[in-house]
DNA sequence: TCACTGTCAAGAGCGGTGCTCTCGTTTATC
DNA sequence: GATAAACGAGAGCACCGCTCTTGACAGTGA
């Protein structure tokens, strides 16, 4: 009974990954506004319609994506740093930052689906908030660690935070326990710039004027790291 | 016969103007994937067909409207730098700043269409090249002026950007000219930074982590100009 | 004055989209 | 074995970008 009930449900769950790979492949080709149940359904051999049982609009579909593409940024960022020593801070951020440029470069419209313009009319569900600060936790850790250590030497360049930022600042501080708020906001800046770089690069703003991206992002990331004091 | 010609070609200008407005104003409430030319065309009392003899397909629509777009940017960031004291570079630079977020947020479906995900299938032609420049003119030519008189002291932290970089720095630097390598490495890093925080102010990164998003700017940005080296 | 030329709005039509509804069938449970 | 839930299939609605053809009209040169 318990079984049947998973042979049924077995199938189902097989056909919902059926789905959401092949809508993968399509976003990678098509582009998130181009992502159509429609061809879905038709490269399942299913009809149209059948598809809704299983994602009962293109907006769950286009969630599930969201919750896989996190989650995948994430895993990457999760590797790289720990394929890193523990105690070369620097080395652990800049493969963090390689991690993430890697893996949009590899998924371009996925990750733009992440972190590009919002598709009109969806509205983000609960459930992404998780997946989505997957990849923060580990900036933080590293910045955190670095800073238990006694490794955190950051320049003196930043003025405090104005103290209407603190429920801000303790809200970030969250991910990075014990770390002065002048740098939690330093790793707001840093982290704003690792991603707006790669948008820039993936969004066409380098066209006609950087051509050495990979090179560019590597020093770049690497005056970040002075910037967040990490030394080692 | 000359004023017959003009008399006609002034009424296709003026629906041109009229079919790009009500466009701006229906990825305003649609975004750039909801924009349709039927939709325009039956807003104006038109048939959708005739909207083909003013804009051949729905790309040279966009084209417009995108090279519109980079041009109020521009505008909005050489007005907020002209109504600054010219000496004041600090001043000058967290001006246009803010005038980039204070569009952006006026604006957010222009601003998509602009720095956000690449429309699928839309290639912007060479003409959006030209305008999509405007500001960046314009950071560049602070930093280029505070370097003339004197009032850059980048604090001593980046490496001297690495040989291959060379050719990217050297056109970045037509736009600030004379400024250290090191630097211009720092203006893309600001630049990427300005734009990845109003992205992710935009684009949702923020939600359910900042909230005080306009005074975290602020200090970000005034972050930005310590490590520019800009003074006074 | 008149025929010519180029521009235009209009309509029909093609293939595509998201989504809904109904209908008969299969499947699992009581 | 009856019952209820889940399912695939098909038709249909209103929309989309885009194309082709047709007839009306304005400006132009002979």
């Amino acid at each position: 009974m318990n079984a049947s009930r998973t042979a049924r449900e077995r199938v189902r769950a097989e056909l919902i990954r059926e789905i959401t790979d092949i809508a993968r492949r399509h976003l990678a080709t098509e582009g998130a506004a181009g992502l159509s149940l429609r061809a879905v359904a038709r490269e399942m051999g299913m009809v149209s319609s059948a598809i809704y049982r299983y994602f009962p609009s293109r907006d769950d579909l286009l969630t599930a994506l969201i919750i896989n593409g996190y989650n995948a940024v994430g895993e990457a960022v999760e590797k790289a740093d720990a394929a890193c020593p523990r105690e070369d801070f620097t080395r652990r951020w800049l493969a963090v930052c390689r991690a993430v440029r890697d893996w949009a470069l590899a998924h371009p419209h996925e990750y733009a689906l992440l972190y590009g313009s919002p598709v009109p009319g969806y509205r983000a569900p609960a459930d992404t908030i998780g997946p989505a600060s997957r990849d923060t936790i580990v900036y933080g850790r590293i910045i955190a660690e670095a800073h238990r250590e006694g490794r955190l030497a950051p320049p003196p360049m930043c003025p405090e935070p104005p103290a209407v930022l603190s429920p801000d600042i303790e809200a970030v501080r969250t991910m990075m326990p014990g770390v002065p708020g002048d740098v939690v906001a330093r790793a707001v800046i840093a982290w704003t710039s690792l991603f707006g770089m790669v948008s820039f690069e993936l969004f066409g703003q380098f066209n006609n004027v950087i051509e050495h991206r990979a090179e560019l992002f590597e020093h770049n990331m690497a005056c970040l790291a002075r910037l967040l004091g990490l030394s080692g």
